[in-house]
DNA sequence: CGGGAAGTTGACGGGTCTCAATGGCCGTGG
DNA sequence: CCACGGCCATTGAGACCCGTCAACTTCCCG
């Protein structure tokens, strides 16, 4: 079955030959939990960079996990500053906190043009029922976000401008990495200084200068988009980032 | 069956009694949920406060339920900066995102005595399948923990320190409030000035002296380890803090 | 060629940090 | 009973990191 454009929702890649499955950092499902998740999965939905893909405040009845693309999770206070607490990647599950109250705590927002997969949120308890191992990738999938918020409260609260932004290129280098998109010249950084600047709780003009303060030491460097580690030891030892030597990652 | 002190565990309070279990704001659950809970529950542990229940970088074999008491989470960098990442209450679930690592990424420290209820972590499967539903209740759990998360690192980034304090206090008292811990002279506060610096981002001297100022406020009081609100609406206008009109919260 | 978004830069002020010292409270031990 | 030490709260002075304001440039795209 090919792909058909429809009110901005395309049907369907077949979860069975899910690109992200084919990938190491991905663990194995069974067969039959497989097709239990393509029944689940009703639509496809696209988003264009800059979309709203949750609105904060909105009423949500949808969960999602990103098929490709990136995005960021963000709230804001009402004379509009704004914080992103964690960047989406391909595979990331989106939706549950949402569930627990009657409005979005949070936003998201498309970085680039997106494909989620869409599932209807009500039959989230289906899955716990028919297929128990399901619903504990679920929660792995939540405390695994919930651990990189924590990781970002660190730095946010904890380290330095320096070390912020030093923390945060070597973090969404290894996050973009881990889902296949890395490249001989690096990954793709469709991000503005003003994200950074709202992921790290600082102001754009010192992010700015932040930013180049540290290009200076020749560490990283960000072109045409993309973003290329030159010192990754330099970095990690600035940061003080230790990756956790993560287990497989479920897929939903 | 009482309780027998037997090297700093304690036997056992029945789960089909559990005194949380009577409050307005915990969950019904099914006789034989209670049941398989109970036999999870190998043991009661208790904590002095000030006690490491978790040790950062350990590599930790159990869950805990926290039972009574209070505790907070928190990471450290090398040279001593502490990050506190979220309190924990009575109710409150500890010990998944440890299963995700080998050490343990963040550590727990307790504010008062405890009571923790002990699973063993590598049962855990064991629960979801055996009942579906309480592993969607730790879900639910997982992501309730995240949700809090999210708010203090908006905090923290976004928020000035004023408004920061104000929205510690505020949280805090609503949450001790939930769980039954409230009184006609406020609730227990049995935290430090230090604490507070740390889960805020700030410094102790600057903590100390944007305090001052909000006392100067008379919205709260702080007396004899006791918190105690004035002004309700005064502190939530300045927090920009709208409590999440929360269903009710499952109790593993 | 025009306009908007993103990046860059300088000046300045202020919120926050660090250093340092003092006082209160309390448990311990002489 | 009092001296002492330790933890916590408090306060002042000065420095610095970072925010705000205000340009200007560059780039992209129509």
């Amino acid at each position: 079955m090919g792909t058909r454009e429809e009110l901005g929702r395309v049907v369907m890649t077949a979860c069975c030959t899910c690109p992200l499955r084919t990938q190491d950092s991905f663990a194995a499902n069974q067969v039959d939990e497989i097709e239990f998740i393509q029944r689940l999965k009703k639509v496809e939905r696209t988003a264009v960079a800059g979309e709203a893909v949750i609105r904060e405040k909105g009423s949500p009845r949808e969960l999602y996990t990103v098929l490709s693309g990136l995005a960021f999770r963000f709230r804001t206070l009402s004379d509009g500053r704004r914080q992103i607490l964690n960047f989406l990647f391909p595979g990331d599950f989106v939706g549950l906190q949402e569930r627990m109250t009657n409005e979005s705590p949070h936003g998201v927002e498309a970085l680039t043009d997106m494909r989620l997969c869409v599932f209807p949120s009500e039959r989230l308890w289906d899955l716990y029922r028919a297929h128990p191992s399901l619903g504990y990738d679920i929660t792995w999938l939540t405390a695994h976000e919930e651990l990189i918020v924590d990781e970002n409260l660190l730095s946010v609260g904890r380290r330095s401008a320096l070390e912020r932004i030093a923390m945060l290129l070597l973090h969404f280098y290894k996050r973009a990495e881990s889902v296949g998109m890395g490249g001989p010249d690096g990954v793709l950084f469709p991000i503005t200084q003003q994200h950074i600047a709202d992921a790290l709780g600082l102001s754009l003009v010192h992010t700015n200068k932040t930013l180049k303060r540290l290009q200076g030491l020749g560490l990283h460097e960000i072109a045409n988009g993309r973003l290329r580690i030159g010192d990754l030891h330099g970095l990690q030892h600035l940061a003080e980032y230790h990756a956790l030597p993560l287990r497989e990652r479920p897929l939903i």
